[in-house]
DNA sequence: CACTTTACAGACAAGTCTGTCTGGTTACTT
DNA sequence: AAGTAACCAGACAGACTTGTCTGTAAAGTG
C-alpha cells in the first residue's frame, strides 16, 4: 500500500476539498498541506488552481460518464435504468453528507471569465442531458416525444440534487424517482397505443 | 432625488453584487466602496458581513413571498397561477443575467456552522414548496396527490432555475414551464374524474 | 557513474480578507 | 446654542490568498 505519486496525491485530495467545500472555500495551501506535498510541487504539475479545478471536473465527469454508460449497458428496461439512476444519485448524496453537482457548485463561484471551467461544465450537463433523452426516446419511441420526457427527467434529477443539498434531506431525491417512475409508467403505455 | 441612508445605501449594493457574483465573491471592502460610505459606517449597521448576508436573503425572500401571495390573489385559475409562476422566472432569469436562486448560490458556499443562514434556506424552500403544495392541491383536490404533484412541479422549477443558470440558456425554463403546463391538464382532467 | 526527472522545504512577493479603532465632521433635535 | 446620533476617512492588525523563486535531496535511467 504505497503512496501514490504527487501528483495525484494532489488531485485525491483537491477532489474531496473542492467537493466537500466548494471549489472557492479551498485554498492552495490547504490541499498541499493535506497531500504532503511543497507547493514548488503542486505548481509543477498544475500551472494554476483554476486548472487544478478542471483537472478535477474532467475526472468526475469521466467517473460519471462511467456510471452512465455502464448502466446502459445491462439489459434492464429503459425504465428499470431510469429507475436505477435515481437510486443511485440518492446513494451518492447520502454517502457524501449532501453536497450536490461539483458542477452546479462550482458554477456558482466562478466567474464569466473562466471560459475553460463552463465549457466543461456545459459539456457534462449536455452528456447528462443526452443519457436522459436517449432513454426517453427508447422508452416512448418517437424522438420529439423522447426529447420533452427527456429534459423533465433531466430537469427532475437537477432539482432533486440541488434541494437535497440545501436541505441537507434525502426526500427530494425520492419524490423525484417516484414522479420519474410514474412518468415512464404513463409513457411506455402511452407508447404501446 | 436624494441618496438613502447609509444602511440603505449598503443593503442595495450588496444585494446586488451578492446576486451577480456570489456571497463568497465579494469582499466587505468592495461593498463600502461601491456604496460610497465607510467601513465604521458599515460595522455600525452590521455586526459581520454573515448578518449582511442574512438580511439580503430575509430581503429576498420578502420580495419573493409577495410576489407569490400576489400570484395567489388574483383570479386566475390554478394552473394559470402556475403556468404565470414560470413565465416570471423566466423573466427574472433573463434580466438577471442567468444568476439563479440567491438561497442555492449562498447554500453551496457557506460551511457547516452557519446555522442562521442555513435556516433561512430551509425556511425559503419551505415556502417555495408549500406554494405549489397548495395549487397542486387545490387542481388535483385530493391532499395526498396534491403532494406529489407539488413536489413534482417544485422540482422542475428547482432544476429549471440551475441549469439555466449554468448553462447560461432558457430553454431550461421553457421546458419545465410547457412540462408543468402538461402536468396541469393531466391532472385536472383526472381530478374531474 | 553521470544525467535527468521528480519531489521537497520554505522564504518571499504582492495582494486580499474581515474586523477594530481613532478622530473628525455633518445634521437633526431639544 | 448644546447635545446627540449618524456618518465619514482611513490607518491598522492579523490572517489569509495565489503564485514565484532558490536551493537541496532523492530516485530512476542511460
Amino acid at each position: 500500500m504505497k503512496k501514490p505519486n504527487a501528483k495525484q496525491r494532489i488531485l485525491d485530495t483537491a477532489a474531496q476539498l473542492f467537493h466537500e467545500r466548494g471549489y472557492s472555500e479551498v485554498g492552495v495551501n490547504e490541499i498541499i498541506e493535506k497531500a504532503e506535498t511543497a507547493k514548488a510541487t503542486f505548481y509543477q504539475h498544475f500551472p494554476s488552481k483554476e486548472s487544478l479545478c478542471g483537472a478535477w471536473l474532467q475526472w468526475v465527469h469521466q467517473r460519471s460518464e462511467t456510471h452512465r454508460s455502464d448502466i446502459l449497458g445491462t439489459s434492464e428496461s429503459a425504465a428499470e435504468k431510469i429507475d436505477h439512476y435515481f437510486q443511485d444519485l440518492g446513494m451518492f448524496l447520502t454517502k457524501s453528507d449532501f453536497r450536490g453537482c461539483p458542477y452546479s457548485n462550482t458554477g456558482a463561484v466562478i466567474d464569466e471569465d473562466c471560459a475553460c471551467l463552463r465549457k466543461q461544465i456545459e459539456e457534462h450537463k449536455a452528456s447528462l442531458r443526452d443519457f436522459f433523452l436517449r432513454l426517453a426516446t427508447e422508452l416512448v419511441g418517437s424522438p420529439e416525444r423522447g426529447r420533452e420526457v427527456g429534459d423533465m427527467l433531466f430537469l427532475l434529477y437537477s432539482g432533486a440534487t440541488i434541494e437535497a443539498q440545501n436541505l441537507r434531506q434525502l426526500w427530494p431525491v425520492e419524490a423525484a424517482r417516484k414522479s420519474a417512475r410514474e412518468i415512464c409508467e404513463r409513457e411506455s403505455a402511452a407508447a404501446v397505443t
